[in-house]
DNA sequence: CGGTCGGGTAAACGCTCGTTCAGGAGCTCT
DNA sequence: AGAGCTCCTGAACGAGCGTTTACCCGACCG
């Protein structure tokens, strides 16, 4: 009945113990170990030993390591993106409110997929120049969303941003923004005080305040 | 009268070419490079090579490899402790005023001199465990710093910060602030349309917002 | 003016890296 | 049952790393 005892390859070795083709385990062991070491100090051979694998056969399955690398980071990458655009897309017509739920959609998904974060943001410099393009027009895109809502709110007149000699600078405070957001990543875990709907919470107003957005009430 | 063409060893040769001593040559390629890219694929080799001189020579200015990159490091970062401590402590009693100063310097610092913060903050995880732990305790010290600013500045009544579920987390506040600051020095560049000074007044103005400081007038 | 010595050179060492490849084990299909 | 396919093993390869070493030049001192 049972097909338990049948399997006794390799890779059905690691099925069993992973819980998941070897792919998905190798993806998942790069992921761990460029996040806590970085990825030039990572070998091929720790990943594959994380599971339970010999070197050679990461190329059954990436054409190499930089590649591997670039699978990993795209993936998590253009998923921010969708959700990003999602976020502000659903928010209504109020920048306020989209502003917010920018900052919730991307401070959550910073809490809770860590470890990708981290990865897709400190290490793209690793690959070569072509791939890391792509990342990068990625970052801009998301980059250029979180912008235009604050060119919105202002021409809305709900938003009133700091000023530097009279004049804003959107894109300034843009960066500004997304540095904090992103950056929880690099400290936040689940030993803190806050659990990570009260971090998107805090990080939103914080955000609302740094654009001084004019409030519902009060 | 000059000793201009008396000089002709390896090392006047770099004296004359750099302006300084070996050792100083080697500190800011070294500076440069791990800026650029990164302390793991930087090798002695491409250090040495940019100030004129061969690998071994490295050998007889530091211990090693990490030896020199702890030395650059340590120094940068004790000077950014030294320069935050000093403009709290100049800036008198005021809350507010302490906050924008603590924040003008630190951005300050971080636009000017970029490549330093860049190296300091990026590189810290390939030194080995005994000298890490170094840099983060200066690191907790510049943090407790501004965390001390703000416990004063809400025990005055002069902040009213962001709570979530009616507690405040000045840590989350001060790290995200922290955040922001420094990853300036990971965009910010001469080309851009904002000046140094600019900067530094943009980001205290938001640091000022993020903490609800009640203004002087209005 | 010859000895001393700091600080350079260039070759070599041992090691580890990413990648390749011949060989073989187990699954599926007829 | 056996051919064929997928995928893993484990040894091997060449390159490049940080570091050591033997040697040497030029400046300084008594």
């Amino acid at each position: 009945m049972t097909k338990r005892k049948t399997l006794r390859s390799a890779v059905a070795a690691v099925i069993e113990r992973e819980g998941r083709p070897p792919v998905e385990a190798i993806r998942s062991a790069a992921f761990r170990q460029f996040a806590e070491r970085g990825y030039p100090v990572v070998t091929v051979r720790d990943i594959m030993k994380a599971c339970g694998l010999t070197q050679g056969a990461l190329y059954n399955h990436f054409r190499s390591k930089d590649e591997l690398l670039h699978d990993i980071i795209t993936s998590t990458q253009a998923e921010l993106e969708r959700i990003c655009q999602q976020a502000v897309a659903e928010a209504g017509d109020d920048p306020s409110a989209k502003l917010a739920a920018f900052v919730r959609a991307y401070v959550m998904r910073h809490c809770r997929l860590r470890v990708e974060a981290l990865v897709a943001n400190r290490e793209i410099s690793w690959l070569d120049t072509s791939r890391v393009a792509d990342i990068r027009r990625s970052r801009r895109a998301i980059r250029d969303v979180l912008v235009g809502v604050l060119v919105q709110g202002v021409e809305k007149g709900v938003f009133d941003p700091p000023k530097v000699d009279g004049h804003e600078d959107l894109k300034a405070i843009a960066m500004a923004l997304l540095d904090q957001c992103t950056h929880v990543s690099m400290w936040y875990g689940p030993g803190g005080r806050l659990a990570e709907e009260q971090m998107a919470a805090l990080y939103a107003e914080m955000a609302l305040r740094t654009v001084g957005a004019k409030r519902p009430a009060g």
